[in-house]
DNA sequence: CCCCCCTCTACCTATTTAGGTAGTATTAAT
DNA sequence: ATTAATACTACCTAAATAGGTAGAGGGGGG
């Protein structure tokens, strides 16, 4: 018997959501609550196996809702059932400890899916909301791969690697088997082309744009 | 009709994803290659709806093939099917372009669901792979809040931040209305914390570990 | 009350970096 | 064949940084 509890603050959807739970084989709704706040009072005693929350909450939000969930419950799954499909949201959530992410238009043999596959190790996510983590990941890259490091050479880009690394100049040298004088040059060069004047400067930078 | 093209080296599992998809309704299966280099000739003249993958191949390997394919067709949906579940490999995948992620157990009915997910924006994953890809911003969150920044004094914290941002030792000074002895003071005692020896190697460990 | 930690400042020396100028060699493109 | 871009080396000067030592003042806890 898998147990859940709601987090919902439209009494219809709210209702909808238990008469489904405890109308399923195999699923039961222990408690359904309009706020964070009473859901967090109770949350301990329950010790409920899914989550499911609304994020556009009154009062506590749902982002930190979870936070506080998990913070008392650090083994459970949680599934945010929302209509945001906005990528602050999203990811804010998974973050907070999420586990799943549901667009409210998921019909309820998928919900039930979803909580069944959450309670097994899994991730349910609406296919677009999943799409859209995944480029995360992608832009991830594309701000590497294209981005800003353009204009620096394979080599320029190689040499800031050196630095990032933590090493001096010596060191870059030695390991690339070329001057210090070499390693000065191409900085001199790196420099300008990302507009710094210092080596915190530039490794901050390398970092930050993903050049490396 | 859903044009796919399947990469797989075991010469068995590949002629069964060729027979599974000619055969269902809707799907078409107009190719089918044991290497990258024999799909990526030919790539751009199939324009195929789904590239589905394996990684583990002899010759050029699963990831940089999906590189290569999204080179040639950046829009092309590239669904992953594998063995593999280690985690470097999963996210050099969705880094690389991969849509999608699917383990070699994956039931056909699932299979061809998958893929007509990508074609529709979605991101089919597998339920343990799609956890653990969103596992990633919870450790994400955990390391960067908890993980190593303890042992920094608030001050020391506030100087480390001065340098990220690229501020040489008198600035740093100067926007803290302190002498540059004291920076240098702070500093020494920053870089016997963090093992360090240079401001580079400070900034780099101070945003890999999220210390600021 | 005393000790420890944090914060602040100073001086010394050796090393490293920043920025400028100047020149050679190789490769790819015009 | 000339140009542009890249990679390499050198020397110069001024500035910044690393590491050591030393000391003052404030606040919290034993």
């Amino acid at each position: 018997m898998i147990k859940v509890v709601v987090v919902e603050d439209n009494d219809t959807i709210r209702d909808g959501l238990k008469i489904l739970i405890d109308g399923t084989e195999g699923y039961s709704c222990i408690g359904a609550y309009s706020k964070c706040e009473a859901m967090l009072k109770v949350l301990e005693k329950l010790q409920p196996d899914v989550l499911l929350m609304d994020i556009g909450l009154p009062g506590m939000n749902g982002i930190d809702g979870i936070k506080e969930a998990k913070a008392v419950l650090p083994d459970l799954n949680i599934l945010v059932l929302t209509v945001y499909e906005e990528n602050d949201l999203i990811f804010d959530a998974l973050c907070a400890g999420a586990c799943g992410y549901l667009v409210k238009k998921t019909p309820p043999s998928k919900l039930l899916e979803a909580i069944k596959e959450a309670t097994q190790g899994g991730a349910p996510m609406s296919s677009h909301i999943a799409r859209k983590v995944i480029d995360f990941f992608q832009h991830k890259n594309r701000s590497a791969s294209k981005g800003a490091n353009n204009n620096l050479t394979p080599r320029e880009r190689e040499i800031l690697s050196g630095l990032v690394e933590g090493n001096s100049f010596k060191a870059i040298a030695d390991s690339l088997f070329i001057s210090i004088e070499t390693v000065r040059f191409h900085f001199r060069n790196i420099y300008k082309k990302l507009h710094v004047h210092s080596q915190s400067e530039a490794v901050a930078k390398a970092i930050k744009e993903g050049l490396i």
